[in-house]
Formats: structure tokens, C-alpha cells, sequence
DNA sequence: TTGAAAGCGTTACCAC
DNA sequence: GTGGTAACGCTTTCAA
């Protein structure tokens, strides 16, 4: 391994002055730092981030904690994360955490050995032990794809986004309308305010539980079949879903009770994964802006490092759009978009310092 | 952050005897190691791995290089690699490379630079220039998914896999066969081996060339859409395609000729990726053992950092076997399992130190 | 068995 | 402006 010293000694100068050409930071005679330079390239000199990072630096290593890469969703944040990531010269340390809070703290722990600048973390919950750890460790932290009340985060608008959908299906005529998913969840409150403003009682959407942890647990068919096995469900045309695998368990299940999509059913999912433009009957989804989410994610993290920011956590909030598909379209045509304000599509980003949702 | 002199300190000793229990390598007193330990759990130290990568032992970083975890294939690997490594005690730091050689070799510099010990790599082809540098920079590299001449790797019998969906479509009945890929792919010559000993002359066995890079190239569907409009498309009752993203668009598009499957038609995939499960009609596709893959990878990474194993390249070749669903059965049925030697399940996982296949 | 001390490759502080 | 030098936290001689 080439070192910062043999630079130095080719050159005729001292290490600590080849330190200063590489970090641009004090001056150096334009002399000295073009012999410095020749011999860098000369040499095919790298520095060692290693030894770097030992001096108290930076590591130029990012923590991605996140439940699980199988999750097409979580695929594509990962992915854009490590090429945003890339782009300011880190790298990504990947985690998962199945969904579990005591992998998540093993993960974390590890991601703080290692001493990594930041971490993009999707917790267990807002007071994970992980979270715990890595504020207390002071690792700059910024939580997606979730609000968090005391660190960073950037998330999409889910409360807007499931108003979204229930003006979608309200428009497309459906008055019966069904949640999948968690009663607490943001969506499902928007969805039902949406509704509730155009004359639909609230107290008549049904939101059937559906416990959703990873790609593994799909006994969320079971669930789906005792709701379409109900009155209830039999006359219910307008399903939205906590996310595109659900919906998709909806979709098949409803085939198999001959309830024709589009047509009789209309079923809307949650994160636009590929899924929903692979299936057939296209799924009908809420689409997140990922590449936005990622940017955001790494800049934040970047401000941070840098030291500037306020102690004040940032929430980003981002507004999503509807994908509209087959699942939800009462005649075939091609897919559009849609949004709440606007039938054209909206300019898919707006931050506000805070905001409530999700 | 606490040190081994803060360990050292209270403990009354020096800080190498207290690296010395650390590392349990010399012999040091019951006494004084019952200090040093006890003020080690007390005072909560974690050793700085940073430090000891310094020092020039091991960074317990493997690097992941991969086209793309969108991809759900790539995904699952990728999970499974950071939980297997992660019970060794390494971390992964992940790298994509859009199957782009520049972007490849600007990832594994990146990944050379950070002193990783090892690294994991489903490269573009076998002599890519990152391949090349991670040779000459003599880190130990495994390629997976692909057999390489002059690395350890570890793949699935792609040959065999193309020989066990051949035996499974002419048990089904079909003589017309054709499939989706690229002539040269080792599952065409595997699946055009059976049908010939199987009476088919491969000459017989269309190959409809499909460029299938990532998840965002799906141009697919107008390369099939040509096949079933051709005259020997319409004819073929029996498709293999080389993963399980074509053969949903095989499948999609035939339902577009009105093609029914199963009955008309049968298609087959690889990978048996989760779409598989999920698409209805639910896909026929080759497994191959992933958490195998993934075991056998980091076990020859460690192999390899603790200096054992001869010099020779590793070829370790797995057994896939398929998973019978819908798109290839003649009657309604539930999903099964099959393969060449045995319709009971292979004792998935056989290593030779060489042959052929992929 | 144990301690002192010399690095590992950089950065940063302090003189000159 | 520039060079010496002391860290950073750990491992590993080399003596004792």
C-alpha cells in the first residue's frame, strides 16, 4: 500500500503538507502542491479511509437499517439510498431487522462499532431500543418512511395519501368502501376524512386487521376470506389496502369468489411497487416518491455531518400521487395519475418544517 | 467512547495484557482476566474496530456487489448474504452496478479503498474489469450466480435446471418447446439435452432472444408479443423462460391472445422468485437454494481470510429443482415439487470441484 | 506472565 | 507556508 509518506518523500516535502494538498484546506505553494499532485498520480495514491476515520474524521460509511430487501418497497429505497449515498462518497452498511426490535439493537449496535457518520434507519417503532441507542451514541439519524418526533425524518403524506384514494374510488362511484390494515394507521384516517367530506359516513368503513410483517406472512389470505365471506365484505366494491401486497391478496382472493375486477371490485394499494404494473388486473397504487425520499434522506444526513441544522428535527414530508390501474378503473384504458388537488400531476414534493399525517 | 486504557486503568493493568484477554490468544492470569473482564462489562467497552483495522488484522467488512436488489432475486441473496455474514461478525456494505462495467469497477475501487476482507460479487461477466482489480488487489472474492475460471464461486446447476424443466414440460405432454433467453445461456443447453434424449430434436426448439437486464427493461412484452403472433409461436404449447420476470410476461401477454393457462399453454420460469407465488395463474419455476448460496459464500470468504484452503479456485455447484404450480399443470392441483433424478425433493446441494453446467 | 513501546496512515496543532 | 510531532485505539514485538 501506497502511503501519504512516500508521496512525501518523492516529493520533497512533508507528510503533513501532502495532507494539506489532499484536503485543500491551508495554502501550499503552487509549487510543492504540483509536485505533490505528479507523484499522486504517479504513484496511483489512495488515501486509506481507514486510518482516516481513525483520526476522528469520518468514516464515510452510512447505516441503512431497514426491516427486510425482499419487500420490493424497501428494495428500491435501498437501492436509491446507495447510489445517492455513492454520489457524496459513502457507502452503505446494509441491516436488517425482520421486523424484530431485538435485531434491530444488535444491528445498531454493530452499525456504532464501526463507527459509520449516519444512519437511515425504517425502526420497529418511533422508541425502538435501536433508535435509543443511536441517539444516545449521537449518531446523526434520519428515520423514512416513518415520522419521528425528535430525529429527522422523511416520509410520504399518508394521511393525504389515503384521501387520495378514497376520492379516487368515490369517483369512480363506489360508496361502500373497506380498509386492509391497521385501524391506527394514517392512511386509514385520511381515507375516512375524505370520505366523511363527501357524505360517507366514516363509521361505515370497515377496517379489516390485517397484520403485516414481511413478504413471509401472508396469512393475510385467511383474513382476506373471511371478509369477502362476510355480508359485509360481499357488498363492499371499494378496498383499499395498507399496501400492494395485501391488495394483491384481495385481488386473487376476490377471483376466486368470481367477483370481477374492474367491475365488480375495486381494490387500491399502497407504495406502487412493480407488483402493482406485473399483475393482472393491474393494481390501482399509491406511489411514493422514492428517488425524492432518498435525496432527502442523504442530505439530511449530509447537513447534519456537516454540522449545520438546527437541533431541531426536520420532518420532510412529501405528498404521494395515485397510479391509477386496471384494479380500480371501470373501463379498460391506460394508466394514468391522479392526485387529490389536481387531476394532473402534482409537483410530487413539498417539505414543511412540521406538519401532522402519517 | 472507552477504551482498552480505561479497561487497563481500573483493571490495574496494562493495555496490551488487556488486549490479550480480548483476543484470548496468550496466556494471561485467572486473576488479572477476571479483572479485565469484569471492568469490561462494567464500563460497557466495545473494541473500536476502526483501530483494529488499522493495525492492519481485518476490517470485517464484506463487500456486496450486485446488479440490483430490485430485483427481487438479487434481494432475497442480498439478505441472506448480510445475515450469514452477520453471524460471522462482518458487516456488508452493498454496491450496485446496473449491470454497467464502469459503474462496477468505480464500486469495487470504492469497496478496495475501504479495506473491506472480502467480497461477494455477481459480476457482469467473468472477466470484468472489477473482477480484474479485485484479483489484483488480492482480496478474497467469491462470484455467486455465475461460475467463474479462476475465482471460488458458487451457482446452481443451470444446465441441469434447463434439463429438469425440459423432462417437466414433456412430462406434460408437450413436444413443441421454445424458450425465452439468449442462445448461449447454459439452461437452453441443459433443456435442449433432455428434449433430444427425449426424442425432440433441439433444432426443433425455437430461442426467442430476450435482453433482459433489470427490472426497468421490460421491452419484454413486444419481443413476446412477436412470438405468439408468428406462426410457430402460436403452436408452442410449451415455454421456458430464463427468469420469472419474462415468464410473467409471457404469461400476461398470452392471456392477451386468449391463450389460457394452464391448458394451452404452459410457461415455466427460473428462479421462483416470490412473483411466482403471488401471479395468478401462480408460476411454474426453478429454485435454486439461497440460503444455501449464501452459506457456502461467506463459508468460503472465511475460508479463504483465515488462510486455509488450497490456492485452487472453489467451484461449488448447487442442485436447483422445480416447483410445480399452475402455469404447468394440466389440472387444477396444489403446488408441488419436482425434479430430474426424483419427483421426491433432492437433498438440495451437492458440491464437485469442478464441472460443467451454467 | 506481563509491561513498555513501536507502529498502522492520517490529521492537526505548534513552532519556525 | 511548511515541517515536526503528537495523537486516534489497537496489536504486536521485545524485554523483563
Amino acid at each position: 500500500m501506497i502511503t501519504i509518506k512516500d508521496i512525501a518523500r518523492h516529493a520533497n516535502v512533508s507528510p503533513a503538507t501532502v495532507s494539506r494538498v489532499l484536503n485543500g484546506k491551508a495554502w501550499v505553494s503552487e509549487e510543492k502542491r504540483r509536485a505533490v499532485n505528479e507523484w499522486i498520480t504517479r504513484l496511483g495514491y489512495k488515501p486509506n479511509q481507514v486510518a482516516q476515520t481513525l483520526v476522528g474524521t469520518r468514516s464515510f460509511l452510512l447505516g441503512v437499517v431497514i426491516t427486510d430487501v425482499s419487500n420490493p418497497f424497501f428494495a428500491d429505497i435501498v437501492k436509491l439510498l446507495q447510489q445517492e449515498a455513492f454520489l457524496s462518497g459513502y457507502a452503505i452498511v446494509l441491516c436488517h431487522t425482520n421486523a424484530a426490535e431485538d435485531i434491530e439493537r444488535q444491528q445498531v449496535d454493530s452499525l456504532i462499532r464501526r463507527q459509520v457518520d449516519g444512519v437511515v434507519i425504517v425502526p420497529c417503532r418511533a422508541e425502538s431500543p435501536g433508535i435509543r441507542k443511536l441517539r444516545q451514541a449521537e449518531i446523526p439519524t434520519v428515520v423514512v418512511t416513518q415520522q419521528h418526533p425528535e430525529l429527522d425524518s422523511v416520509c410520504v403524506d399518508h394521511n393525504a395519501g389515503g384521501a387520495m384514494v378514497a376520492a379516487h374510488l368515490l369517483s369512480a362511484g363506489h360508496t361502500r368502501l373497506a380498509y386492509f390494515g391497521k385501524k391506527q394507521d394514517a392512511k386509514f384516517n385520511g381515507f375516512r376524512r375524505e370520505a366523511a367530506a363527501n357524505g360517507v359516513s366514516p363509521d361505515r368503513i370497515p377496517c379489516v386487521k390485517v397484520d403485516y410483517d414481511s413478504v413471509e406472512t401472508i396469512d393475510v389470505e385467511s383474513t382476506v376470506r373471511r371478509f369477502f365471506d362476510s355480508e359485509e365484505g360481499r357488498q363492499t366494491p371499494g378496498v383499499f389496502a395498507l399496501n400492494d401486497f395485501v391488495a394483491l391478496a384481495a385481488l386473487n382472493t376476490a377471483a376466486e369468489y368470481r367477483r370481477r375486477t374492474p367491475g365488480d371490485l375495486s381494490v387500491v394499494g399502497f407504495d406502487n411497487t412493480y407488483l402493482a404494473r406485473i399483475h393482472r388486473p393491474s393494481l390501482t397504487s399509491v406511489a411514493q416518491p422514492l428517488q425524492e425520499m432518498a435525496h432527502r434522506a442523504i442530505e439530511l444526513l449530509r447537513r447534519r455531518l456537516a454540522g449545520q441544522g438546527d437541533n431541531e428535527p426536520n420532518l420532510t414530508l412529501l405528498q404521494p400521487r395515485v397510479v391509477v390501474r386496471r384494479s380500480s378503473s371501470r373501463e379498460a384504458g391506460t394508466d394514468s395519475e391522479y392526485s387529490l388537488e389536481d387531476t394532473a400531476e402534482l409537483p410530487n414534493g413539498a417539505t414543511r418544517s412540521t406538519g401532522e399525517g402519517n
